[in-house]
DNA sequence: CCCGATACTGACACCCGGTGTCGATAAGGT
DNA sequence: ACCTTATCGACACCGGGTGTCAGTATCGGG
């Protein structure tokens, strides 16, 4: 969780909303990755009139913009979370959905090396990795 | 594309029916990730009667059983593969569609390391490359 | 070889995450 | 304040995927 305050709630060149300023304040509490849905409930639940339409599409802008990233849970569904800005991956609880970023110049290292090898250009790649935290183990 | 033609078209304690095996046939000949739509689409096209529900739970249960892989395109619809019974990762093409698989032991420790410094267990981990190969920048 | 239990099939209704539309509303430049 | 125009959000709609269930086919036992 950032806790500067000052992350751009708002994507550039948009106009800022109360509906916008209510999603980045509720990313900038929330620790781990959430669908739309479950940010949407949550806004209701605060008192937020918001509609769901607005949720999901401030979420993909601010994903599309590089503000939050996206994960796709094992469903098929698109979970949010405020993350810091340098490139980094996850390490997911299955169970609880506590979420750990984590980074790896080796792994970086090899996804341009092997991509290189085979020809291939403009890479871009996904590393995630799942797994049942020390808590949730108890 | 595994040219044995004896990997088992159905999963264990499953009956053997015309449809697994057309499913199974077909993705012995394929070479890059489908959907179960186009598998569907392809197999009538050959002749084959064959329900859409059936192809979408055929090939569900073969990658459950760990005999086709199965990855989520950017639109989130599932597509699956004959794969060898290695683990590795995919460096696909993002144009094409033209998939090579690959293996970096690297990447295996540097998940199993991280994930243990943060005291998660029952690890897995997901990593694909997405890129345009040297054709396609033809 | 035949038969019956039962796994499988597939048409169809349904679910649900997400998108297109469009009239109403509100941001914010002047 | 005023006007232009981005944004909102209710609603209809889309599409991949799943539950249901009556009909069908597999295959082990007799
Ligand atoms: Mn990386
Ligand atoms: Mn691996
Ligand atoms: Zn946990
Ligand atoms: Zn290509």
């Amino acid at each position: 969780m950032s806790t500067d305050g000052a992350r751009p709630t708002v994507v550039p060149g948009q106009r800022a909303t109360r509906q916008r300023a209510a999603i980045g304040d509720l990313l900038d509490q929330l620790d781990d990755f959430r669908s739309a849905q479950d940010i949407h409930e949550e806004l209701r639940r605060r008192g937020e009139g918001i509609g769901l339409t607005t949720v999901y599409r401030t979420l993909q802008a601010l994903a599309e913009a590089g503000e939050i990233d996206v994960l796709r849970t094992a469903a098929g569904e698109a979970s949010y979370r405020r993350c810091s800005d340098t490139h980094h991956h996850h390490l997911v609880c299955r169970s609880c959905g506590r979420t750990v970023e984590v980074e790896g110049p080796a792994v970086e290292h090899w996804a341009e090396k092997v991509a290189a090898e085979h020809g291939f250009a403009q890479i871009d790649h996904t590393v995630e990795i799942l797994g049942v935290c020390a808590t949730c183990r108890a």
